[in-house]
DNA sequence: CAGCAGCGCTTGCAACTGCTAGCACCCCCG
DNA sequence: CGGGGGTGCTAGCAGTTGCAAGCGCTGCTG
């Protein structure tokens, strides 16, 4: 039988393997959304929908949202209608304009991906100088993952805890061993 | 003792970096007078340091960088030396290519705020209510190796900076170890 | 009725982004 | 020596972004 440490040890070298292949789509999944073309008209046109559902929300005409966030109306009209793809800063402008957070029009825009799990500890992770920049993104990942997995293994024990097992076994090369060392 | 080659690209290097210093105050000293651009060059300006740092690290040509990002290399160039402002779109294939968040370029390109976390990781990670305990062990462990990675490659760094002075090579040599041992 | 204020949108343009073609330089080999 | 491979950068250009000037429409007022 392993001891707790070489448990986790072998852990670490299997997380090591995946961890390369992860690697390699770190900024990807953030960037997936971005990447295709096609997907970019529509993702213009999902935060302008946004934004004119924002604006309608709080009552505000779109010359008023305007001189608020400091762009001209015109162009926050065509943004609003896909015609145009505002940069990040006009968003951020447009976001401080209907009080909002920046994040959520990058969102919107499929600038940024929705990051799952605790912000205290992503922020804690990416701010810690400890660790190189791709050292930070592969845990970050890894982090996510196991954030994923906790939460839909939750799920999964609160409908059927029989299922809970071969569900857990969605993920990688990482999980199914740890599930089979509990079993 | 240098050869008359290296002293000279020795020479050109510390006159190209004059030069630019230089260029970087001209620029900042005309943009001030315009109001608002001043941040914006100084930002381009620090993205496209932390980009050509990143690469030094990973010990990558710009060359191909440039090629695993999906960007022209003249463009990426550009962006390095400040000369341009890349969207959110480029910065995120670059952060593929250099295998690092998105984010983390966001946030040098002052497109994202910054968050300040725990400043202490393993007691943000384990106090997450997100993550089993056994990922929690997995991640806290990965965590130490990489810091481990991160200081003895920081320690060949001071080492190899020292012996490297009378050369004056002030670039890599130091980093791309951090960055052969994760790949 | 005309005039005014407001609404959102059209049009043309300057500035910018990101690219391609090519340059200058370096090193190595036959 | 010339040729090949690599490096990073220059210059010109097409397409895009964000703007200003202006349009057409609506409702209200004298």
């Amino acid at each position: 039988m392993q001891t707790p440490g070489e448990f986790v040890r072998e852990q670490v070298t299997t997380v090591r393997s995946t961890v390369d292949r992860v690697a390699g789509s770190v900024a990807e999944s953030v960037a997936g959304s971005v990447g295709e073309k096609p997907s970019v008209a529509a993702v213009s046109s999902q935060v302008g929908d946004f934004i004119r559902e924002q604006r309608s929300a709080a009552r505000v005409s779109l010359r008023e949202l305007a001189r608020a966030a400091g762009v001209s109306n015109p162009y926050l009209s065509q943004v609003e209608r896909g015609l145009r793809k505002p940069s990040a800063e006009i968003l951020a402008s447009i976001a401080r304009g209907l009080k909002i957070s920046a994040e959520t029009l990058y969102e919107q825009a499929g600038i940024l991906d929705r990051r799952s799990g605790n912000p205290d500890t992503v922020a804690a992770i990416r701010s810690d100088e400890g660790l190189s920049e791709r050292h930070k993104a592969v845990l970050l990942e890894l982090y996510e993952t196991y954030v994923r997995e906790h939460r839909s293994a939750t799920e999964t024990s609160a409908r059927a805890a029989a299922a809970a097992r071969p569900a857990a076994a969605s993920q990688p090369a990482v999980q199914p061993r740890n599930s089979k060392e509990s079993a």
